[in-house]
This record gives C-alpha cells, structure tokens and sequence, in this order.
DNA sequence: AAAGCAATAT
DNA sequence: AATATTGCTT
C-alpha cells in the first residue's frame, strides 16, 4: 500500500496501527515475532505460506503497509517469490541466514531491507519508514534513488562475479537513473533517522510505477544541437560509488554514513550519471583498474540509463582503455587525416557517445600526438625517413605499420594488433598504434604497470622486444639501451635510478653511445646509426696524417658526426 | 553544418 | 585530472 503524505498527517498516532504482513513459515518464530510486533501496536497479519500471503496481497493490498517475510531456508528459492511478486509492498526480509550474497540478493530484488535475526524491537520499532508512502509535492525520493543507483551498480557487479543474476537484476540495473521529478514513494528518509538498509525499495521497484521501463530505453537523447541523435551517457559503474556502497548493505549497523555521503554527493545538485558504453570487445581484455567499467558482460551493452527528459546534466563518457582502443582503431582505420569526429562515431558504434564526445577525445588526442611525440622523435637516433610520421598508416590494420621498424623501438612488447595492448594497467594508450611509446613527460592518466614507478615508465618497465634487443644489447649495457629509449625526452629522473645515463641531456647520451659503438667497431651499430662510408673514413684520417688503423679511434667522434 | 582549436567550465 | 562546453574561425 502507499500512503500520501497527507494520509500520513492524518495519521493519529502513527506508525502505531501500521499494518505488517507478516511472513514465516515456521509457525513459532512467526507467533514470536507477531507478539513483538503487536505490542508495539502494529497490526499483524501473519501467514506461513507464500501463497497465501501473496493473494493477500493482491486481493488486498490495501491491507498492509509493510511485510516482513522470514527466507524459508527450505525451499530452494526461499521466499524470494513474495519479493519478487509484491512489488509494491514494502518488504523487508528477515533470515538467520546474513550471508551477503543473500542479503544482496534480497535487495537486489526489491527488498527495503534486511534484518538479521534474532528481531529485537529494536529492529522492528523503524519498520514503519518503510512505508511507500507517495511523496507528491516532494522529492525525497532523489536522495533515494543514487543510493539505489549505487547499490543496483554494485550488486549488478557483484553478482557478475559469479553469483546468477536474477532476471529482475537487469530491470533494476537499468534503473539507475536520476529522476528528478518523480512523483515517487518516499519514506521521508532526510527527516526520520534511517533505518538500517537503505530504502532504495522504491527505486529497486519502480516498475510499480512505471519510471523504470519508462528510462529504460532512452539511453538516445536528442541534443537540442544535434541532429544525429546523439545522446549522453555516464558511468554507472564508478568503482569508487560501488565500492563504497557494499559494505553498508550487509552490515546494517556499519558505516552508514560513508553512504549518506556518497548519497549526498550523487545528489548533489545535479550530477547524473548514467551509463558507461561498453562494447563488444573483440580482442582487447583489458583487466585495468577500469575493467569494472568494461567487463565482460557489460561489453555488449550499455545498461544505460536514460535520463529524464526535463533536466539531465550531462555526463561524462568514461575513457576506458577499451573505448579508447575502439576510438584508436577507428582513427586509425579512418586514417589520420579522415579522422573527423562523425566518421571516427560512426566507425566506433557506441551507443550513446555523441560526435562531442568524440571531437573532445580526438581533440586531446590529437594534442597528445602533436605535442608527445614529435619530442620524442626529434630527440632520438635520426630517423631515415622523417616524413613518415607525418603520414602514418591510413589503412593500418596491419601488425605493423611501416614506419614501426624506423622508430627506435616500441617499449613494450609489440601488439599483434593496435588494440590491444596487453599491459594489465592501460598504460600507453595512445600509443597502441604502433608508435614507440613510452608514457609522455605529462602526467597521463593510464598508469604504467602497477608496482612500477609510475615515473619510471621509460624502458626498464618492460624488457626490450627481441628483435631490438639483439642488435643493441650488443653494443650497449642496458643502461645505454635505455638511453634510447628514454633519451632526453622525458624527465623521468626522478623515477630513474641515480646511476643511470638517463640523467645525461640528449646530446651527451648520443655522444655517448656514439663513442661506444665507435669504440666497439666489431659490434653492430645502433639502430639509426649508418656507420661513415669508408671513403669519409680514410680523407678525414689522411687529413689527421693517419695512415694506419689504430684499434680505438677516438678522434672519429667528430667526423662522424659531419658524415652521418 | 561540421571541424578544429583554444580557453574555460565542471 | 579528465572531459565537456563554449566561442570562434575555417
């Protein structure tokens, strides 16, 4: 039953005359608690049958205010069918049984809260802010529904990981939505103090009243400016949110204000969020500190959220690495210079992302590219074709685009693929089309591998792919192969052991190894190193009045520089 | 109208 | 800090 406001100012005396279903299939804990129930003035109906009660239900269901129901450890879906079935009764459960996978499950599936046994009065004397009571004129409900938003969030994610999902799973996932203006039972949660579980029964149930199928699928929202039915999308998946939020579930007395917060938070003003698109992934398994954004399961669809037509803020998309990748793959598909935001949506097909949200990605990118890596280019060996960066693949769905073999060397292991980078933290994004990436000077958000010195990303992170450590392990130390790695670009010092070259500038670090491979003149060149033709060699030795070939040529450093 | 850039807002 | 938004130019 849902109560008006004003039938709770009529209400004398309230909550006492509330009327509890009560449900136990054991006859004697049922009479016990009745008698608890009762003398706190409550009116009980109590059943030891489901059936039973739930035609109660629905032939009266003006009859009741609020049910408690006992999980009858019996039956193999213990009692869950009165949750699932009286949807619009408040229903708290109630169980010797406080594992949280069933409490999460009791309130994944619409129940207001869970109360763990034995049922002191101190637990039954709240249950009447249960009640749904049908706040019209106020909007309590929006301090319900994040906490509901969280909560379906984290149950969703929880019971991804193994536990079944329920079908009603689904239906309240995509109820996380922010409705502002729901006329919505609300049991005056900012007013009463709040009992144990959080009331987000009314959100987690809203098929009562319509909302939820009613966002369900508007996950497109037209933009005012755009035409192409761009639309907005959030991350309802925010770890922090989820994380949070689990512990108060099951543990009624616990830290409860860690999730009034977030509550307030989520609430606050106008922070919608919404949906995270998550896509069919092909290859990529990206098992970052985002993957929650992108499991698996959430891949193939956007639970989103659509957001009330009357006032939405606008959300932010979640860069994940894997939506990344999916906007790296369609630039590169496109080519750089075909690159434009439309093409790159329209090849990236991500339900709700907008030509916006792609412009504003392609715009950073762009900047990463122009401004990261010709530095880094300019400070490396010299490049026998320069021209090629400028023009990189444009049909690059190939392992290796052709100016791959003229950099240097990719840090990290080379992708079969652009996509998809194997590092468990998406470290490198942008560079997972085959530039020689390491992580920018800049602070960027994909951190290296964990456990690594995020300052330290430069080579030592991974080992040297084989083909580029044959030929230099040779000449150089691993510092040295380092050093061309790293070269000057990046300060990485500070993530850099003392003793390394790294500390060197550029032209020392050259310098350097330009001595050494002169020194060394059995031992291949360093890539991008073209050894002096031997016509240069002898004229600038007979010009030193050198006649013989002295083991160690130190005075070849500078002629080697005009000749190479 | 769309793209792209820079500055600014959230 | 990462994105979104805005304003402007092309």
């Amino acid at each position: 039953m849902i109560c008006t406001t004003n039938d709770l100012s009529a209400w004398k005396d309230f909550p006492k005359g509330l009327k509890v279903l009560l449900l136990d299939e054991d006859s004697n804990s049922a009479a016990e608690l009745k008698s608890k129930l009762e003398a706190m003035d409550y009116i009980v109906y109590t059943f030891c049958n489901e059936n039973e009660a739930l035609s109660a239900v629905s032939s009266r269901p003006e009859s009741f205010h609020v049910a408690i129901v006992e999980i009858n450890t019996n039956k193999k879906n213990g009692s869950f069918k009165f949750l699932e079935t009286a949807k619009d009764l408040p229903t708290i459960m109630t169980s010797n049984i406080h594992c949280i996978s069933t409490v999460m499950k009791c309130i994944a599936l619409g129940a207001v809260e869970f109360l763990k046994k034995p049922l002191s009065e101190e637990k039954l004397r709240n249950i009447w802010q249960h009640v749904a009571f049908n706040a019209v004129g106020t909007d309590l409900s929006e301090s319900v529904k994040p906490v509901e938003e969280s909560l379906v969030s984290m149950l969703y994610l929880q019971l991804e990981n193994g536990e079944p999902k329920d079908k009603d799973l689904d239906k309240t996932q995509d109820a996380s939505v922010i409705h502002e203006n729901d006329p919505e039972p609300s049991t005056g949660s900012d007013k009463y103090p709040a009992p144990s579980t959080p009331q987000i029964e009314q959100g987690g149930r809203l098929s009562a009243n319509g909302d939820c199928q009613d966002h369900a699928n508007c996950s497109i929202e037209k933009e005012s400016s755009e035409q192409d039915g761009e639309s907005k999308s959030v991350e309802t998946t925010s770890d922090n949110t989820i994380a949070e939020v689990t512990i108060p579930v099951g543990q009624p007395q616990g830290p409860r204000d860690t999730m009034v917060t977030e509550e307030a938070d989520l609430v606050d003003g106008t922070k919608g969020k919404s949906t995270t698109y998550s896509q069919t992934e092909n290859g990529v398994n990206s098992k970052n500190s985002q993957a929650v954004a992108e499991k698996p399961s959430t891949v193939s669809g956007i639970h989103s959220s659509c957001l009330n037509k009357a006032n939405r803020k606008k959300s932010k998309v979640d860069w994940t690495p894997a939506l990344h990748k999916k906007f790296v793959q369609a630039v590169d598909q496109l080519g750089i210079d075909q690159a434009i935001p439309s093409r790159i949506l329209e090849l990236m097909k991500i339900e709700g992302l907008t030509r916006h949200n792609v412009a504003s990605h392609l715009q950073k990118y762009r900047m990463h590219r122009k401004h990261i890596l010709p530095k880094e280019d300019d400070r490396r060996w010299p490049q026998r074709d320069q021209t090629q960066r400028s023009c990189y693949p444009h049909k690059p769905i190939i392992a290796f685009p052709p100016h791959y073999s003229n950099h240097v060397v990719p840090v990290g292991p080379l992708y079969p693929m652009w996509g998809a980078p194997p590092y468990p933290s998406s470290i490198q994004m942008w560079g997972s089309q085959g530039y020689p990436l390491w992580q920018p000077t800049e602070s960027w958000h994909w951190k290296p591998y964990p456990g690594v010195h995020a300052d330290a990303w430069g080579c030592p992170v991974m080992p040297p792919p084989h083909g580029y450590s044959s030929a230099f392990t040779q000449v150089s130390s691993y510092q040295n192969a380092s050093v061309f790695h790293c070269s000057g670009t990046m300060d990485n010092r500070s993530g850099m052991p003392p003793n390394s070259v790294e500390h060197q500038p550029a032209e020392e670090v050259i310098d350097k190894v330009v001595k050494e491979a002169i020194n060394k003149p059995w031992l291949p060149l360093p890539l991008g190193l073209k050894p002096p033709s031997t016509d240069t060699v002898l004229a600038e030795l007979s010009k030193q009045g050198i006649s013989t070939f002295p083991p160690h040529i130190y005075g070849l450093n500078s002629s080697c520089h005009g000749t190479t």
